[in-house]
DNA sequence: ACAAAAGTGTTGGATTTACACCCATGA
DNA sequence: TCATGGGTGTAAATCCAACACTTTTGT
């Protein structure tokens, strides 16, 4: 088939961001309230167009600085994670079913964000109203009756965008040390624990998942710091450590 | 930032295939040769333009048959994948650097195809020149000698699309059955050994090999024949059960 | 003293690995 | 009979789940 630069189809390209984070021991995800048509007053993912010379994860990150004020840090300069609560970021998926904006043929890059708790509440920057909502809530919106009413089914095919992003981080935190994206620059074992137990909702053994996380070679570096902040006995510091596979995985019980 | 639909940057979208099957014991990808500039007479992946009321996957698929004549099956129709040699289909990722395609703004969302060995050695269809090539070759090509010169390095980033599909193939056999996608509808345990072998690069021991697929639920289901197309005593013949997640999973011997 | 969270030790069961050994066919 | 690949048995090493137990703080 010839190729004719001039008569390709017309798409828009636009990124949409699933920024996760666990806060109250809930895994939560960050959304923001439509100011305009379609789905108007409706909840949606963070997002936007693609500029006419702009890389998709540049858009991705440019995006996530805007609705909150987060850097991603994918390559890890230097000590530049510490001053600075970075954030994983990840392309998830591109989702271009053909009527899935009203308006146009909307293509859209979806990323993956995974953020500590922030300090801020409500998120900064120019977004209009942006909060966080537990993924539990926003998930069982479809089928079950409004558990969380304020956010109701999100915009599009926000919803599914959502649920691949929330598998996609439920996996991979298996089998590498991505859950540390998820803690501040220092934290105990057991904070990284509540992260594990809040993401897959369920419990661990505390005793079994220390042994595992600081036996496995370039997984935790301890910092030499204690802290008591969760109460009980000091606990020992650890900034997450060069290795990025853990190998043999963590194991997630059964539901 | 308000939405102005008739002001969005226009963009070209795309499917680039990355097919991968196991020939001679050997991983190959499906090349065809660039019959107009940019890259006019090099290699490059299978693919071209989403139509403007054409799904992303059902583009993939339309590709796939114009290029190869095999039909994908994500959904397994009933008894379809008995008499159609079918393959596996998903999308892998999107690439979308502003400078990746010369004369336009081309976002190419590129989809993995894992097919078994097809009958014909190259594969029909309108492609212009199409053949098999085998990984290694058109890998190593970018930072050793001219292994295989007949395929230099791949068109546009397509190195690092087939890259990337080949990685995704072997790490998602380790935990699901994807590799009996690489197998005809009914196939022996040798038969799925030599795949995993070929798509690894490393031996794996035939006997512990057995129990380990044999042994896990629903992943294979005996048909009642046996074979002897490889030589030696007959083999049971199987068919790909309904499990479709490998638990425990197949380990990957170190390198 | 007590509660709470952090850690260490130990034991039984499951899984992996390595390899000895037997089975059924074609040449 | 021999070569070839298919398949079973078994013992050592390893890994994981469960839980008793000690440590160190705040109240």
């Amino acid at each position: 088939m010839p190729y004719d630069p001039s008569a390709f189809p017309p798409f828009a390209v636009t990124v949409d961001l699933v920024v996760l984070t666990v806060r109250k021991h809930a895994l939560c995800a960050l959304v923001v309230r439509r100011g305009e048509p379609p789905f108007e007053g409706q909840w949606a993912l963070p997002g936007g167009f693609v500029r006419a010379d702009e890389d998709l994860e540049a858009a991705a990150g440019r995006e996530l600085g805007e609705e909150t004020g987060l850097r991603s840090q994918e390559p890890a300069d230097d000590a530049a994670s510490v001053r600075d609560p970075g954030a994983h970021l990840e392309q998830l998926a591109t989702y271009g079913t053909p009527d899935r904006d009203p308006r146009m043929r909307v293509v859209s890059v979806a990323h993956l964000v995974l953020a500590p708790d922030l300090p801020t509440p409500t998120p900064g920057g120019d977004a209009r109203g942006a909060r966080w909502a537990s993924v539990t809530s926003l998930l069982a919106s479809e089928d079950q009756g409004p558990e969380d009413v304020e956010v109701g089914p999100l915009a599009f095919d926000h919803d599914r965008i959502l649920a691949d992003g929330v598998e996609r981080a439920r996996s991979k935190i298996e089998y590498s040390s991505l859950a540390t994206a998820f803690c501040p620059p220092e934290f105990t074992v057991g904070e990284l624990r509540r992260v594990y137990e809040a993401v897959w909702g369920v419990a661990l053994d505390p005793r079994n998942f220390h042994r595992k996380v600081t036996g496995t070679p370039g997984f935790l570096v301890p910092t030499g710091g204690t802290t008591t902040r969760q109460g009980g006995r000091p606990a020992q510091l650890f900034r997450a450590g060069g290795a990025t596979l853990l190998n043999p995985p963590m194991l997630r019980p059964e539901v």
